[in-house]
DNA sequence: CTAATAAATAATCAACAAAATATTCATTAT
DNA sequence: ATAATGAATATTTTGTTGATTATTTATTAG
């Protein structure tokens, strides 16, 4: 592989961006690469200067998405009005809204995301990755706060990433014969009850 | 539509039971109308008396592999030695290590289910109704006995359900690189939080 | 009437050719 | 050297045709 010049960076940015309009608008099956060198004005064949092949502009694409949502999750991180429990619903509901709204409106990304995720699935696992240390955050500060009482803070990020699948897992959030709504209560629902747990006090 | 005798009741269970064993062995799409009703020794076309179509076939199976289960776990509720969070824990154990098993084994059967579940989604409904109620039989029993408080059992059922769904769905809990005992894993960390919660006491 | 069938039709699948597309390579330009 | 291209090759997709299979219909048997 080629030592890839500073200018190059922007280059494959550029490359990058013609072919997420592209894959928006057509999906990542009817865009051909002679389409994505054409909107960047050179020949399909350079585009392999900056690109191993047109699954990877797909990865950076993907990655790009998860990037944006976890953005949204750290957004909640960073407000200063509510207390864990608040926290953790509203980092969830973000999360869930985002995805939904995602899936509903750009189909075409929606799919792309889905069989990268199913090609590499380190993409997925790093997102995961990042949500688990995002809620490990919300765990500290509520016991920080004294509101939570958490002995294992990154095993138990990773249990709640586990029960809460249906809230950012695509394939789950876009389940058939469901509406948001359901969804935003059945959200509200399961953090409550993680949070106060079944046991009589 | 005909209206059939009883002796048609065990004509229609000959013709699921063979066509159990072909679709487990071969697959839904690699098994013939006319094969079914050679194995009965009947015309393809006899077939349609009893069944509108293939199709209702599959159904019929599928919700056999439910039912099926579904027993695993009502076995757990009637396990006397066990307390309300322990039986939780066992409950959804059993239905891991059977939904896990059952793929394993039978891919064409855990093909066949998805495939039913995909197009008749009351199928996965009713079986996902079976499982809330015995989970609201061990939430009541629990009440009784003290260990929880929980007010609405029924919401709360649906909620665990929610929480829990790594666990039964076969895609998730068939997901690639990641092994049975992890899961169990997951599955005990799980419980033990929807039990004990993360507020401190 | 019910039970069943063979024959007819409709829908789906499989194989294969043709076309489109991805990727590589040899060459040119800077 | 890096950057880029057109042409060559490899892979994938698409379209078409024949064969298989699902389903319906007309008919027969009891």
């Amino acid at each position: 592989m080629l030592f890839l010049m500073q200018v190059a960076v922007e280059i494959k940015q550029q490359i990058i961006d013609v072919a997420d309009i592209r894959f928006r608008r057509y999906g990542f099956g009817k865009t051909t690469m002679w389409e994505i060198a054409k909107d960047c004005r050179m020949s399909a064949a350079n585009l392999y200067r900056y690109f191993e092949n047109k699954e990877e502009i797909g990865v950076e694409i993907a990655l790009k998405c998860l990037h944006n949502k976890e953005e949204v999750g750290r957004a909640v991180l960073r407000r200063k009005d509510l207390n864990a429990e608040q926290r953790l619903k509203a980092f969830f509901l973000e999360i869930l809204r985002y995805t939904h709204q995602l899936c509903e409106k750009d189909l075409h990304l929606f799919e792309l995301v889905a069989f990268i995720s199913e090609e590499h699935p380190e993409v997925v696992q790093g997102h995961q990755a990042s949500l688990r240390s995002f809620i490990a955050e919300i765990l500290a500060e509520g016991n920080r706060s004294g509101e939570f009482e958490v002995i294992d803070i990154v095993t138990t990020a990773a249990t709640i990433l586990f029960a809460t699948v249906h809230f950012y897992y695509p394939p789950l959030v876009m389940m058939k014969n469901r509406g948001l709504a359901e969804l935003e209560d059945a959200e509200d629902a399961v953090i409550t009850l993680l949070v106060q747990g079944l046991t009589k006090r």
